[in-house]
DNA sequence: ATAATTGCAAATGCTTTGCTTGTGA
DNA sequence: TCACAAGCAAAGCATTTGCAATTAT
């Protein structure tokens, strides 16, 4: 539950410094989906000089390396979390902007049949829900 | 078939110029998805003054209108469509990038029970498939 | 030791905007 | 006529990058 993404990266062969394993710190400790701005405030409150610059490197690097993932949701900057062992997709609160992780195998399975019958293998997707809360 | 996106502009009370009508012209004549710089290409071939801020206002407006829908895909600029009566989904090449159309009626269903299973109304959403040629 | 990383500021790429002149209904 | 649109160049925003100083292995 501690710093898995540190762990990950040391077995993925990343190097790591000072500042890219408080990156990897305070993004195994969240549990939201933080941008860049976010997780350079963060950081800053543990080692107030580490520069955005930095933290862009890194978030990038990690994504390089498969341990973290990065989410362009509509009308918001780049946001970012580590990647968990089962695939998960996102419902974006319209009004709140909250996220919502969601599974749906049989949503899954259909993707991979989709691209089979166009002449595809699926290496990828991405499948986004944005919705407003109902209110009972 | 010729200018649809002309015709809806007028329906929804959109002020058509000189530079809004091509524009519109060139879009429904087109049928792929191109971007700002590519839509700004082919007006420019018609008439060669017409700005890039023109285009991208224009887009932007027409986009609010519900005329033309805007795409951001992953690693490209935003790219731009008219609008189509029956909503379809993309599947995208990720080694050409061309852009495949699909309508998938099941995977749609699906979307809405599973943001109302979270107690939400779908007010929109994104899918998107990356995919690889298979080649026989 | 030395190849890689950091911080800073400058540069980038896409998109938007302020302002003056031009124009559609 | 006259509120709105176009063209231009400048500004904005998120992100990347060149370079000199610093650091990890």
């Amino acid at each position: 539950m501690s710093n898995l993404i540190e762990n990950k990266c040391i077995k993925k062969g990343v190097r790591l410094t000072g500042q890219r394993k408080l990156v990897a710190r305070v993004m195994s400790e969240s549990n939201d989906h933080p941008d860049v701005d976010e997780l350079h405030k963060r950081v800053s409150k543990i080692d107030s000089k580490i520069s955005i610059a930095t933290v862009y490197r890194t978030v990038k690097l990690f994504e390089e390396a498969g341990v973290v993932a990065k989410h362009d949701f509509k009308g918001t900057k780049a946001r970012y979390e580590e990647v968990s062992e089962e695939h998960h997709d996102h419902l974006i609160d319209v009004n709140t902007g909250e996220i919502i992780e969601f599974v749906n195998e049989e949503i899954e399975k259909l993707q991979g049949k989709v691209a089979e019958k166009l002449g595809y293998k699926l290496v990828d997707h991405r499948l986004e829900l944005y919705g407003s809360k109902i209110k009972k």
